[in-house]
Formats: structure tokens, C-alpha cells, sequence
DNA sequence: AACCACTTTGTGTTTTTTCACAAAGTGGTT
DNA sequence: AACCACTTTGTGAAAAAACACAAAGTGGTT
């Protein structure tokens, strides 16, 4: 009967030394369930050993399916093998499951299918001294990963800290730089600094988004900037990414809700040149979003900011005292005097286009109280029947000196 | 009985010979009706000189009563003195007046009030003379302000020619600036270049504007280009320009209806370090007027094009195939194949803050027509109920495409 | 406390807008 | 020519919005 050596080249040819050992599929993982490696076993397999060789990665319904039954919890408290019942709901057939794990930190993990007959013992036993193996090769592989990835992110950090490129930047950035496909620079923000454990989280959740291919990405405080482009074609970029900014803060929100994540995404570029200026587009939508979180609620990406890209430069101006909109001074200092709210009320009037009972329930008011401050805003600004242009200057001015109160 | 002298050092001189020899109050004005010398005469006079006298102008109404009545056309075609009848609504006694002309030029008039005794044939005769020595007087003047005017307009060009500011033109520009004032850069912009004789009439109707100050002013092709600022208070400033500009387009478009003549206003400002900007922005406004001449018909100044400012920017970015908007493009695709106008139906539709029956009647098709086009819109874009925002982008990009197109 | 001007809400009524549906028109295809 | 899918216009009913008006509330002033 054939044991294992003391220690393998490569985890390849570990798996298929174990699964020589114990006569059925091995597939190795690291902690995020992605394929390291597998044995060549000529066995039938079933769907979900297919997936995962096929995808490179456990698809992400048999992982939830695999937390969800506590099932993966159990794999991972426990030192030993696991043996798991087939779930045939998600394709995975029996099999057995052991953590590689370097004192509390998880490392990765070695499945074997079942054959027809039951795990023994002794083929239990040599799934964990496999384990115990693995663990030097992936420690080599996770401090390896660990330096580069570090390195990288200083790079990346490097290159948005300064408008301008050098060189070799330029030229790294190039090399590592998507060919004839539209980049996007996205922000995480969250409401703290970005712990170490927060990080990790935040990058496995990133890395099995399959609409999108990160290309680098860095933490800055409390952002997480993402250097991506999307897996769809050319022409129908933007809507995929909408529908994806959409889908990801949705779940962003979802799993980490104490921290408040919110995307910023910049508009797309083609050259490395431009990693800078996208970052500061992303940065503004962020900067907005915080300060506008109810206007700019489904507004992801710097396109959907639209017209309150206008609004700093314009808080800028009314700072300095150069800039006023006379309506909107008018209604201020009627306000301020008469303790009303007409500046308000015609902001969520234009907002809502005018439509009396969706201001009137925004405000928590009476329709009536709606259209009564109405007419007085028209006797005092004489506004009436404005064009979308004006209307909308209007609401900047408006915006501008909200955010300006607010900074 | 005193008689002129061959000549005289001053007009000033000159009208007090002419008063003492006929006995009359006398006063003596360049072609646009400025003051430029009166005798001291003690006698009492009319309502109509003590406005001249102290304005340094006859009044605009007096004036235009003169022209209307065909009474200065009599006395600019007449070589000899004319007799003019009183006219009591515009608070003007009996007088008698002379032009002053070289070749078919005019330079200038005589004005003389009558006493209780009509004027004599000798009395007549003094003033055609007094008219004669003027006008040597009047061409000295006349050449030097035009020589002075040329100076200054080159000055003016040079200046806006670039950019960065030279530190003689700005040293000599800070002497003439206006101290602690809003300063505003107009444009008028004609569809023909500008010709010397439109010229001077433009700078006439320029100079009877009560409300404005100009500082500088020099022609460029078809756009005559103004430095000047509010004579009201800055406090008001905005609100008296934007009333102004009303005014006076209204006025241009009445007077000189077959140059076509648009406004265009920059925003304020009070360093003449900022009057290239301020050209800028003054062009970009005829520019986008002249593009959109339905839509910004009454934007005059560059706060009142409002977001229009972004359209320039946007076109050029869609016209190098970088941005297009997902919902514009879908409506053109449908357009195209279709032979259909809900581009046009949608943009209309925000313009009107979504009031079916003004675009119906905007663009002559039944109401329920821009109902069903609606309708197919929200089929096809699923912009139910967008922000105001959102609705603005979708706009501009529209106005952009077409502003690309007619380029 | 009484008064004032102004604001908010509630009520029915009137006006406007939307909707459903039918009929007629349009342009391209077979 | 017949057919198709789609667009435009017209009609009256249904729904929604605006309006007028009364009553009650609010906050400051005398």
C-alpha cells in the first residue's frame, strides 16, 4: 500500500499522490475556494468537481449552499476530515473535507469524492497527513502572494499619488494595463478605516465578481480603489456596468452594513495616463454621494452624477462670494425671516418634476401646503414656467449651498 | 454790435461770443448730443437745456422726439439755421439750431434758445457763422478721440489676444479699471462683420445706456467686444445686468434688425487679469445662442445659460466617441429604423416639464400623439420617473448630439 | 389678551390630464 | 394587392390635479 512522501514539489503532485493513496478525486483549494490544484483521477467526478476544474474556482452557489448547512463552519472547527453527505441540489456528490490551517488561520482545503464504498479510517487519515503537507506548500504560496500583492498596492498607490506619470510607471502601468478595453476606477468608501479583516473580506467578495476583471487595487484609509474593466463587450459597456454597480453595493450593503460601503465609479479610459483624473472622478462621486446620500441614492458611476458634477465648482463660487442665484436668494432670506421652507420645497418640487403629491409625501406635508408654497415661491421669484435649463440651474444653486453649509 | 472773431482757443469761447452777440442762451454738442461747451448766459431757460447741462447730454427722449418729428432731419439737411417751434411735451421752449458739417459729415449742432423776440435775419446769420468757426474746432476733437479710440481699441484686442497677461498692459489696464466694482465683458455679435458705419451707430445706442459704465470697447469681426459694469449697486448687480440685457437686446434687435445682433455676457469680475476668461465666456454664450437660438432665447448672460456651459465639453467628448448616453443612443437607434422623432419628443418633454400639451402644440402633433410616444420611450428606456438630475443629463447629452451635428 | 399677517390643513367642486379604444394612415415586405 | 407592424388622430369616459374657500393654527407685536 502506497503512503506519502514527506513533502511534494507541488501541490499537483500532492493531489495526485493522495489521490493515488486513497483511490478517488482530490481537489485542492485556498481559503477562497480557489482551485490550486487536482488529481488526474479517470473516475467518474460529479458536476460541481467539474464546475470548480472548469471555473478554476468552487462555484459560488455550492459555497453558500456549503456555509449555509454549517457544514463548511464544521470542516473548519474541526482538525480532522470531514465527511459530507451528497447535496445533490447543488451537484456536489459525497465526499470528505479536511482544513490545511496554520495555527488559527485558514490556509485552504483538500476534498476527495466518495467512491461506492465508504471513507476508511486509514484513507481518512491520509487525507490529513495531506493536509499537514500542504500546509508548508501553501504557506510558501501565501507569503509569496502576500509580497506581491503588497507590492502592488504600493505601486498603485504610487502612481494615484501624482498627477503626472514618470516613465517607468508608465511603462509597468502598460504592461500591466488591459489592451482595446474600457478601464473603470472604482471606489469602495466605508465609514471606518479598513481593517486588515475588513481588507479581506472586502477582496474575496471582489474576487468572485465574474463581471468584472480587477486589474489592481490598493486600500487608502478608508477606500478600497479598484483598477477594473468588464468582462462584457465594447459597445455595451456602460450598461453592464450599471447593472453591476447596481447588483455589487446591493451586496456590499448587504454583508457589510456597519461599515456603509459606497461606490464611486469613475467614467471609463483607455490609458494608463488617465488612472489619475479617473480617480479623482470617483472620488467625486463618493465626496457627493456622502453629502447627497437621498438624491444620489442609484447613481453609481460618474455619468449618473449628471449635472451635480457642477455643484463643488458652483459651492466654490457662492464660498467666495462671487456667485448667487437671485431666486434662490430671494427664497433664503424669506425663509430666514418667515421661518417657512420654500427653498426646500421648490428644490423637491423641480426634483420631482413638479409632481405636488410625491413633494407633498417627501415632505411629510399636506398637498395643499405643496401647491400654497408654490404660489407664493411664484409671487416672490415669478418662476413660473421655467425650461428644464433653468430649472435645473436652479436646483444646482440650491445644491450648492447645501453643500456648502455641510462641508 | 459785437461780431465773431475769425477763431476761438475753446468751443467754451465760442459759445459765449455767439450768446453775447444774439443775446441767447447758447450750447454747443458733438453728433451723438453730448454737451461739449454752453454760454453763461443769465436769462432763464428751459426745463430740456438744464437736463443737457447737467446730464452733459440732451436728454434721450427730447432727442428722440426731434428725430421722430422730422425736425433733426430738417436741420442736418438744411446748410442754414432753422427755426424750431416749441415743444412743450418734452419740455423744450422756442430755439434755433445749426449743424456743423464737414463735406456730408456731421459733427456737431448749434442750439440756440429764443428770447421773447423772434430771431432776426442777423441773429441767424452769427449762428451759421459761429457754426463755420466750430468746425474747425470740432475736427481737431474729432480726430484726436478717433485717434484716441483706435489706441485704446487696439489696446482692448491685444489684451484679449491671450491668454496670460503682460505686465505693462496690465499695469495700464489696473489704471483704467474700475475700483471695487463688478466688471462684466459683453459681446455683441452681428451676422455680418461689422462695418464702420455700424459701427457708429452701435457705439451710439452703446453710449445713451443709462444703466452701464463701459471702460473699454473694440470691434472684431462681427462681434463688437465690451468691458463695462453696472452703475447700481453691487448688491443688485446681477439683478439690474440680467434687466438690462433684456432691455437692451430688444432695443439692438429693433434698431438694427438686419444685423441680427445677440447678447452675450460673461459672468463678473474684478481683476482685469480675468478678462480673457471673461471673453471666453462671453463668446461661448453667443456661440451656444447662436447653436440653440429657440431654446436660450432668453439667456442672455452666462448664469442664465445654466448647464448649457457643459455642452461644448459633452459634444466634444461624444464626437470623439468616449461618451454617449445609453438611454440617448437607444431612442437614435430606434429613430433611425423607425423613421420616428422620439428623441425630439423626449427632449421637448423635459424642456416643458413633462406638460404633454405644450410640446404637443411645440412640435403640431395632437397631444395624444406625444402620449403614445411616451409611452414607447418608457418601453424602450425604462425612465419612469427619473430625478431632475438625471433628466438634465439626458437632455444635455441630446442638446450636445445635436450641437456635434450642426457643427 | 387681542390683534395681525401668515401658514397649514380639510372639504368639496371644477378643471385638466390621462386613459382606453377605435379608426385611419404609413411604409415596407411578400 | 394584401398584409404586417407601427404611428397618428379622434372620441368620450375615468382619474387626477388644481382650485376656491373655510377653519384652525402659529408666532410675533402692541
Amino acid at each position: 500500500m502506497p503512503f506519502l512522501q514527506k513533502s511534494y514539489e507541488s501541490l499537483d503532485s500532492l493531489a495526485e499522490a493522495i489521490g493515488q493513496a486513497i483511490r478517488a478525486p482530490i481537489t485542492i483549494e485556498n481559503r477562497h475556494h480557489q482551485l490550486l490544484a487536482y488529481s488526474t483521477h479517470p473516475d467518474s467526478t460529479d458536476p460541481a468537481r467539474i464546475a470548480t476544474i472548469i471555473g478554476r474556482r468552487v462555484p459560488e452557489p455550492v459555497i453558500e449552499d456549503l456555509w449555509e448547512s454549517g457544514i463548511l463552519r464544521e470542516v473548519i472547527n474541526q482538525h480532522d476530515p470531514v465527511v459530507i453527505p451528497a447535496r445533490l441540489a447543488v451537484g456536489l456528490g459525497e465526499r470528505a473535507a479536511v482544513v490545511i490551517k496554520q495555527h488559527d488561520e485558514v490556509l485552504g482545503y483538500i476534498w476527495s469524492l466518495a467512491r461506492t464504498t465508504p471513507f476508511t479510517n486509514q484513507e481518512l487519515a491520509i487525507l490529513k497527513e495531506g493536509a499537514t503537507i500542504a500546509k508548508k506548500l501553501l504557506m510558501t504560496i501565501a507569503m509569496h502572494e502576500r509580497r506581491i500583492n503588497a507590492e502592488l498596492e504600493r505601486f498603485l498607490l504610487d502612481v494615484l499619488a501624482s498627477p503626472a506619470l514618470n516613465d517607468s510607471n508608465r511603462e509597468r502601468l502598460n504592461e500591466l494595463a488591459p489592451i482595446a478595453v474600457a478601464s473603470r476606477l472604482t471606489i469602495i468608501e466605508c465609514a471606518q478605516p479598513i481593517t486588515p479583516q475588513l481588507a479581506e473580506r472586502l477582496h474575496y467578495v471582489l474576487a468572485t465578481q465574474e463581471a468584472i476583471e480587477v486589474v489592481l487595487h490598493a486600500i487608502d484609509g478608508q477606500q478600497l480603489l479598484i483598477w477594473h474593466y468588464m468582462k462584457s463587450e465594447l459597445s455595451d459597456e456602460e450598461t453592464a456596468l450599471l447593472a453591476w454597480a447596481k447588483r455589487f453595493e446591493r451586496l456590499l450593503q448587504d454583508k457589510f452594513s456597519e461599515s456603509e460601503p459606497r461606490l464611486g465609479i469613475s467614467r471609463r479610459f483607455f490609458e494608463s495616463d488617465m488612472l489619475y483624473a479617473a480617480a479623482e472622478e470617483a472620488r467625486r462621486v463618493t465626496t457627493l454621494r456622502r453629502k447627497f446620500p437621498l438624491e444620489l441614492l442609484n447613481s453609481h458611476a460618474f455619468e449618473q452624477i449628471g449635472i451635480y458634477q457642477l455643484v463643488p465648482e458652483l459651492a466654490r463660487r457662492i464660498g467666495l462670494r462671487l456667485e448667487t442665484h437671485p431666486t434662490v436668494e430671494r427664497l433664503q432670506q424669506y425663509d430666514s425671516s418667515h421661518q417657512t421652507e420654500l427653498e426646500t420645497t421648490l428644490e423637491w418640487y423641480f426634483y420631482f418634476e413638479g409632481n405636488v403629491k410625491r413633494v407633498a409625501s417627501h415632505l411629510h406635508i399636506h398637498p395643499n401646503t405643496v401647491l400654497y408654497r408654490m404660489r407664493r415661491i411664484e409671487e416672490l421669484t415669478n418662476i413660473t414656467q421655467v425650461s428644464l435649463p433653468e430649472r435645473a440651474m436652479i436646483y444646482l444653486a440650491i445644491k450648492a449651498g447645501q453643500y456648502r453649509l455641510e462641508d
